[in-house]
DNA sequence: GGTGGCAATTTGAACGATCAAACCGGTGAT
DNA sequence: ATCACCGGTTTGATCGTTCAAATTGCCACC
């Protein structure tokens, strides 16, 4: 267990030290019943005192696997810490499975720096956090057969299949919409992306079909904006100086909603006018009083199954699904803390 | 360029292709002088034409480095993004200097973990982010000889020395205060950590220094609680009900900044009544109307200090300083979307 | 008593790169 | 004539592990 040098005790010392081979150590650890328990138990003992880990280069080389699982890292964007929670939760799924993150900056180009990452060795696939609408990456990483899983079904890929993991975003905001109404609201606006995001264009398609569901008007109630306060907060004005505004909002990230909810003002007791319900559960859904409502992703499910996918496609194994689509969950808050002193 | 296999061409393909011997073909990648130019040609033809890239287990094995970077993943908290932002500018430093950042999870054991990653070889060496005052790690890394670089000064570490890279945070309340006193303020209260964080008190300082310096009141102005906005709002909220009331605040984080501009409320035109300035500079700083002031970390500048520190380590060299202070900078903020609609 | 089978263990050969040393024909100094 | 030395290149060994095959000792079977 002693020892300065951070390298430096091989497989070779342990054999000797316990009076076997080489291989009979590599045994203990990997097909222990292999082993008689006499042996194994002497080896045991040479790898605690000698403090022995097997060097990760040399099995990486033998086995021609890294287990690693590279990502790159994007620059972080709006009010969400979603990359931040996802990368949290990534990282503690690939552990179980045995495998670590790699994170990893495309400094030019994106393409070639994926190709070094796999060609190398450096990684065994990729997690793609990123996916837009026909992501040019998607075909390009299959005719190259590397392996790789979205966040995110792939959308406007043709007839091309590609392993995903998926929130259903729709049901989330049709449960937003069902929870506002319950509170009472009839007149439910929807604030979120221009068409073509995909995820966008779904989670808009949530809020109409439960708000006709409930027999509510639809008409002029959907507002779109860049997501970001100000924008949001522009968009939102617009729907509320309609000859019949909206009381509460659905929206398609905490971002819009925070906007939405700045457009709204408080009235004289110092509580918001509109009732909003956002997208995410990030942090920002703290930064009110009373605090927001929130769609919350089930991020750590999501990373289980993307680990799960790509370690599958690793293996090699075809019993895989396609894709996984998972359920989020409605998280409602009431401020409970002091109200503003006015 | 060809081969669907994304592992597979060798150095000794590659030497074949060319005609040449292996070692050629590394040094044509490695040390180009010592090869002449026809022959560099030649090999850089057959290295193109086949897709080569070196493996990186064999060079990790043969080099005994792995040109990666490790660092805990923890639990994302508090509404600032740092972590985030951070990691991005890590990854970017690193890449620079060819390495890799390696996130994991500490599962049970979190010396364990530390301990395997090294000795496995699977890092060269860690970052730590979240050093707080007498961190057991860091003389326990000290002892076993593990490079690393903490994000943060020690503190509460005995005389023993360790290679950091910190932001002056007391400077950076310091230039807070100056700017809420050309605003006009003359009673500037501070809120943040209890005392006892090290980098808190360090910000609470820098407070009370300006303030000083200015020929104001401190006594009764500096609120401490919890790090989450509803904690916050209250410890302000106090604060706010003694008899002069501040009509600023300068704030430890983000978070205490958004506590206090939400108990401090708005007045009839819907503009807040006070003005508050945060620290971080994260995402929440845009969630208010008007968007909040806020100290900025340079990160980028930090990464890449850390990056360099932590390789010099890796490499030895003894010139290195023990640590690097930088400076924040002032992000001022004011709102220019539309007004709430009231 | 030879044969086959079995469990436990060892041996030799990879994996793909790089280091250190050797090698080459040729030139100039001693 | 001997030697050191040149740039350019090759050879052999090595990094630490694991795969596949070979080798033991031991027992049972006909």
């Amino acid at each position: 267990m002693s020892g300065r040098d951070p390298i430096g005790v091989t497989i070779s010392e342990v054999a000797a030290a316990a009076g076997v081979s080489r291989q009979t150590v590599s045994n203990v650890l990997k097909a222990p019943e292999r082993v008689a328990s006499d042996t194994a138990a002497r080896v045991r003992r040479a790898i605690d005192d000698l403090g022995y880990r097997p060097n990760r280069a040399a099995q990486n080389l033998r086995q021609r696997a890294s287990r690693c699982i590279g990502l790159k890292m994007v620059p972080p964007s709006g009010v969400s810490n979603l990359l931040d929670r996802f990368l949290h939760a990534l990282t503690e799924a690939a552990a179980v499975a045995g495998y670590h993150v790699l994170l990893f900056a495309a400094v030019d180009d994106e393409l070639a720096t994926y190709e070094d990452l796999i060609r190398s060795g450096t990684v065994d696939g990729f997690v793609l956090f990123d996916v837009e609408v026909g992501d040019p990456r998607l075909p390009w990483f299959a005719r190259r057969g590397i392996p790789f899983v979205c966040f995110g079904r792939p959308r406007g890929q043709g007839r091309e299949r590609f392993r995903w993991v998926d929130v259903d975003s729709a049901y989330g905001v049709a449960r937003a919409v069902e929870h506002l109404v319950g509170r009472g609201h009839r007149r439910i606006a929807y604030l979120g992306w221009p068409e073509g995001t995909g995820f966008g264009d779904e989670r808009r398609a949530g809020w109409e079909q439960a708000a006709r569901r409930h027999g509510l008007d639809v008409g002029d109630l959907a507002g779109t904006s860049a997501e970001d306060v100000t924008a949001a907060a522009s968009a939102a004005a617009r729907l509320l100086s309609g000859p019949e505004p909206p009381t509460a909002f659905a929206c398609g990230s905490d971002t819009f909603a925070v906007g939405a909810r700045l457009a709204g003002g408080t009235g004289a007791d110092g509580r918001p006018n509109l009732e909003v319900v956002g997208f995410d559960d990030s942090a920002a859904t703290m930064l009110m009083s009373p605090a927001m409502s929130s769609v919350r992703q089930p991020l750590g499910e999501v990373a289980r199954h993307v680990v799960a996918l790509l370690v599958g496609q690793l293996r090699g194994s075809d019993d895989q699904p396609e894709g996984v689509m998972l359920r989020p969950e409605l998280v409602t808050r009431e401020w409970r803390g002091p109200e503003p002193v006015l």
